[in-house]
DNA sequence: AAGCCAGCTGAAAGCGTTTACACTCTGCTG
DNA sequence: CAGCAGAGTGTAAACGCTTTCAGCTGGCTT
């Protein structure tokens, strides 16, 4: 004695769709995907049905018979540090409301990268774009990408041959040398990062450009007043540890970092120096608690990052399935479009953890 | 004149491997999996071929076949948190080592959430599992998933039938009513969170739990002295500020989360009060940016709390496969497993913001 | 009026797996 | 020595779509 049940055991299917509007399965895929050459009548009625039937195709099968699988895979070193989670959001946020699954990944080494990649792991089944965040891509990994027909678009890196979402980091580095200086400091420190194989070279840049600004108005960074670290809180605290105990400390230190910043305001603390007062120190991201301690920092969109560089995926993924149609079979498909976008924009935050020096 | 290349063209299918190892597609497919009833020198052989011909099954046609995906879903109220990005970095990490490609889902509003659930969307053929992050599940939602085949864990909030990582918020709320009260303050406030729709219950379980240890304690928690607001920064600052201009001002205060305390930070510095001499501020989570401006926090794990319910989610996964082999069809399953799990460890750290009442 | 073209539609061949079922051997049991 | 269990393997039928190709309309040209 079973309870009458109008829910069915069986998923709806795209035969069940069809027998029900009384079309073929062609005709209620056509129709369902929004494909030419179907009478609007028959769309109507196909997607009533449909609507009714609760019916969505399934993506699995979809992907088999198609090729390709409505998926967007983002990279990451890691999901733990503000900017990134950020912009993983934004990038979220613009993939799933074009109907993208995403999927992601978080990379612990450079060789868990290349496995991802490696031909056994089959990309191309599993993924029709990649959003790579701050993990360095190599040439033929680039170009490995494209010639298997998964679209790139990176943030914090560059790719040859694929649009990347960056910002001018060079730029940077002069507007933290021009700030400090214009305070009147000439005893500037740096705390920076160290190359590390799954970095970026957003701290080469950074630092060069504060060197080269430095340079430019006539300062000189003492290559003891340069120290380095990750990242994070603890590096940073122990590079300024490192400064402070200097013969002649520095009056002004920019961390690379908001992050690297914190650690260093807490080893001022520590110490009972003042921030601002006693030593001006500027980081760069305007972390959302830069607010919290006032500090002085460079900001740059953080989800909008994100964002742009979903699109521009977005962007290249529905040319690349044009393309797919059009081209010939054998040619290298050359252009992969807009590689070089403007940098994103910056800007300086002056707030009271710098000042003019006494 | 085209190069001579080693590389085909075409992915190796299973078919290749098969023909290439001189057996049958089926032994082949048995062999990769660890099926039995192989002989162990046919299943070497076979392995051999797959990987020489870097051979990995297509994952879309192995779901289309076996019906399972082998994909595990982390659903997420939002992705730019301190405490969600740290959970979802644990799970990522288990459950990509455990094989599984996990798929992310920012859910905007619980509108979002129901979608996700809604038949037509077939999760059920996207995901094997979901791990849902602070995103309340109603009943019927935690039973059709259940009905429906796909396993659940959930952190920071309860979904009937399905285990949960939680930590005793009610606990919470006494450690904090018992360290101020200890330090001998009476005029005590709380910043609370309103209920919101997507909001899970732990506002609700720290505040009565705050409410509550006071109570024992002999003080009263004035209702003037209770404000509400969202979880973020501003939020914090805006309830400290209400807090400040009551005609008897409190000398210590609960944040229920370190975002709202550090909002709170900024007031009373906006203010020029002493965090801990002037009046005696406390959050909740131990965020990694507590330790900059010394603030009193109750501890809990992050990145364990995303392994605990990958392993939980992963455990049932397995559990509920075996299940399915040997389940007679129509029967409900009975007795999802370990539904109370013991809550989490959690932790008073005692830093400067909170101080003996002068 | 014959022909043609464009617009719709359907039949059927994949897509690359998994798995139920059938089959062939051995090596034993009775 | 017939019979049988069980290990190892193969055949072929799903799985649920997409897409090519061919067919069928009916309205227009000439």
């Amino acid at each position: 004695m079973r309870a009458v049940t109008t829910q069915r055991r069986d998923k709806a299917t795209i035969e069940d769709v069809a027998s029900a509007a009384g079309v073929s399965v062609a005709t209620v895929s056509r129709a369902l995907r929004g494909l030419p050459n179907v009478a609007t009548s028959t769309r109507q009625r196909v997607k009533d049905v449909a609507e009714q039937l609760n019916y969505s195709p399934d993506p699995a099968a979809a992907r088999l018979a198609a090729g390709h699988t409505r998926t967007v895979t983002v990279v990451v070193p890691h999901l733990n540090g503000w900017y990134i989670s950020n912009v993983v959001a934004g990038a979220e946020a613009l993939c799933s409301d074009a109907g993208y699954d995403v999927l992601i990944v978080g990379i612990g080494s450079s060789a868990d990268f290349s496995r991802l990649l490696s031909a056994s792991y089959q990309l191309e089944r599993r993924t029709d774009g990649l959003i790579v965040i701050e993990v360095p891509v190599a040439e033929h990994e680039a170009e490995s990408l494209a010639s298997r027909g998964i679209s790139l678009a990176t943030v914090g890196v560059a790719a040859a041959g694929h649009p990347a979402i960056r910002i001018d980091n060079i730029e940077v580095g002069h507007i933290a040398a021009r700030h400090l200086v214009e305070l009147g400091h000439d005893r500037v420190a740096l705390i920076g990062v160290h190359k590390q194989p799954l970095h970026s070279d957003v701290a080469i840049d950074r630092r060069s450009g504060y060197v080269e600004g430095l340079y430019e108005l006539g300062v000189e960074l003492d290559p003891s007043m340069f120290v380095e670290g990750d990242f994070g809180i603890d590096a940073g605290q122990e590079a300024m540890a490192a400064l402070l105990v200097a013969r002649i400390p520095p009056t002004a230190v920019f961390a690379l970092s908001d992050e690297m910043a914190f650690g260093a305001l807490i080893e001022m603390k520590r110490r009972g120096l003042e921030p601002g007062t006693d030593v001006s120190i500027m980081g760069v991201d305007d972390h959302a608690f830069s607010r919290v301690v006032d500090l002085t920092t460079i900001s740059h969109g953080v989800a909008e990052h994100g964002i742009a560089a979903a699109r521009l995926l977005l962007a290249q993924m529905t040319r690349g399935h044009a393309d797919r149609r059009a081209s010939t079979d054998d040619h290298q498909r050359v252009d992969l479009g807009t590689t070089s976008q403007p940098a994103m924009p910056i800007a300086l935050v002056r707030r009271a953890t710098t000042a003019a020096l006494r």
